[in-house]
DNA sequence: TAACAAGGTTAGCGCTCATTAACCGCCGGC
DNA sequence: GCCGGCGGTTAATGAGCGCTAACCTTGTTA
């Protein structure tokens, strides 16, 4: 975490701000290299296209929450420690990267097939994770609802980008999702 | 509810259709026109233009959703009540439309400045409904604080586009919001 | 010191798209 | 039986955009 970051982070981090404000076809090439400093074509010395760049920040996405989900999940044998700390995780990133929350799943369909499937196979691995240990919890579930109730959740913790974050909002939400899935 | 829909409201559904699958942007005029079977220009007999029509779906959304929350809080005296008819109402619609859930928090900002003011006042106020109806329920809840809460339930009965509808979906999500908003 | 790679610049190409123009057939009412 | 408007059509216009080309500067390195 250097305090100067490569123009490549600091292309991606203006990426996701103005996608997340305008979305990706309501930013123009030139946008995102005035945002930087530079003009235009500049850009494509750091990316092959404005696809890719596009690819890159979800792709990263995904491979973040789909390794913390991993780590959590791994941390304990009792299920509701790993479901908190799930939601934890959720929580602490819906709050610190709004944005991200906002082009991820406003943004998947414009991504090239390629990177969308890879994106695609990363959150459904994850949502397993979440799954399963739903379901370790409430035995009676089935796949179905228990995929209904990640998604349920996720919408819940994913809301930070409607709201005003105030300092108790995470411990509010933290503790509505366990509400949310603890009566299941 | 006629079966034979006017022209104008054909154009509506594919275009709520179109528009959640690719965006407002990633949809041509052209495409609209081919949806519904006459092609491109054809759609200014209807409407003024693209934002034009975009803008009476979000309009039309959330005087609709404006409308159905004033009736359930006029309906009962008891908040209980009202906060249960309200995640019903906002649920049904979620589970009945998820096109237009997408398109109404997708497409917002592509609105001309007007409609769009116009949206974020109905929005507000139906939020509002829910606030009161909160704190009303939990006296010592803050508005920022119920604002959250309102936001987080919404964002949980609005997964729906994300999920696969099953018979027992609605009854799942609203015990899941209600769960939620119980131990503020 | 000469060469080169890195990272800029501006100009321009080709395409897509929203919108307008100009034209036309049909059909209901005077 | 004419005629006006409603709802279509195709062609054209003009703007914006992604991307490429050609060129330049600068710092590093053999």
């Amino acid at each position: 975490m250097s305090v100067v970051r490569s123009r490549r982070e600091q292309i991606l981090d203006v990426a996701a701000q103005l996608f997340a404000r305008h979305g990706f076809h309501g930013v123009s090439i030139a946008d995102l290299g005035a945002a930087v400093g530079v003009s235009g074509p500049a850009l494509y010395r750091h990316f092959p296209g404005k696809e890719a760049l596009l690819a890159e920040l979800l792709v990263g996405i995904s491979e973040h929450l789909l390794a913390g989900g991993r780590e959590r999940a791994a941390a304990s044998e009792d299920p509701r420690e790993v479901l908190a700390a799930l939601v934890e995780f959720q929580a602490a990133f819906a709050l610190r990267e709004p944005e991200l929350i906002v082009v991820q799943d406003r943004d998947l369909a414009n991504l090239p097939t390629a990177a969308r499937r890879r994106v695609r196979r990363l959150q459904r691995t994850y949502v397993e994770i979440w799954v399963d240990t739903l379901r370790r919890i409430h035995p009676a579930l089935t796949v179905e609802s228990a995929r209904v109730a990640a998604h349920a959740a996720f919408g819940l913790l994913n809301s930070t980008p409607h709201t005003a974050r105030t300092p108790d909002t995470a411990a509010l939400l933290r503790r509505m999702a366990l509400a949310a899935l603890d009566d299941l």
